[in-house]
DNA sequence: ATAAATCAAGATAAAAATATCTTTTTTAGT
DNA sequence: ACTAAAAAAGATATTTTTATCTTGATTTAT
């Protein structure tokens, strides 16, 4: 459903507005490597999602990515969109050019209900309380953070 | 989510399900114009459902593709396995190498029971049966097929 | 000032998915 | 037998996605 590029950026940014903030940057070694995600790629997608203002960088020694107060306001929904585009929700399971209650697919009706759902979800939460319920309910966003976590 | 090839092999064969049978073959051209797919794409594909034994084919003046007795017993589930592989409903919404109940992404549990929904929904029922229930509950393959519909 | 760290930018590459084209084979009807 | 219709097979092309590489710019700390 999402391509691989927006998975890598939606995981990115939660885990930036995790784990980073103004005074403690992460550099895209460090989030590729914890997030098991090919770096040179990652670095490219984060380019572009600070390009966007989805994430915000700052060069040089000590430099690297993280979400300022103003990246934590936007939502999951708004990096699906700047990647993947604003149509991602709304397409046919099964291809149909158009597919609604009107005429739908033979599975209309269960995935409509998904597709709205997590819609939803992405979008009528900023990701700063995205996170907040990620560590309310023990939610993961990597292996290797799973790992760490029950090392502890 | 299912890829192009996966969306059109499942629509062709749930039309020659509807309008095809051993004495009523039809041909590519037939098929990709009904569905509104490409044709010599499609034309690969169904040759590939072929040799899988998801469809039937006969060449020749009046030959064509149709779904055997045998054809219809199978499930939308064999279509999905053969084209786009047996994972396609165990990965990770937001792309975790393993995600589960024990280790669950943020959305995992929105995502889970959608894809046991579906995966349910084309598994335990055979072709002929799902192409029943797009008859009983006025679900629709393409758009063309609709307006067609409703132009009688 | 200089060096080292880090992101930015742009070019390139590799892989996968989608799509098309050409030739061959089979079959039915004449 | 011959012809035309249709799928099969195999080669090729295009596009998209994913991934990498190289060079340049900026910043911090010394």
């Amino acid at each position: 459903m999402l391509s691989n590029a927006c998975k890598y950026a939606i995981r990115s940014i939660l885990y930036l507005s995790l784990y980073s903030d103004k005074t403690k940057k992460i550099g895209v070694k460090k989030i590729a490597d914890e997030l098991e995600t090919p770096q040179p790629f990652l670095a490219k997608l984060l380019q572009q999602l600070t390009k966007s203002k989805l994430v915000t960088s700052t060069k040089g020694p000590n430099g690297g990515f993280y979400l300022s107060e103003a990246n934590q306001e936007n939502s999951i929904w708004d990096i699906v969109e700047n990647i993947d585009g604003p149509n991602k929700f709304n397409q046919c399971f099964l291809g149909l050019s158009k597919c609604e209650d009107e005429n739908p697919c033979p599975v209309h009706y269960i995935a409509a209900p998904f597709k709205n759902k997590i819609l939803a979800n992405f979008r009528d939460k900023t990701i700063s309380q995205f996170s907040s319920e990620i560590i309310d309910t023990d939610k993961v966003l990597s292996l290797k953070d799973y790992d760490a976590l029950n090392q502890q």
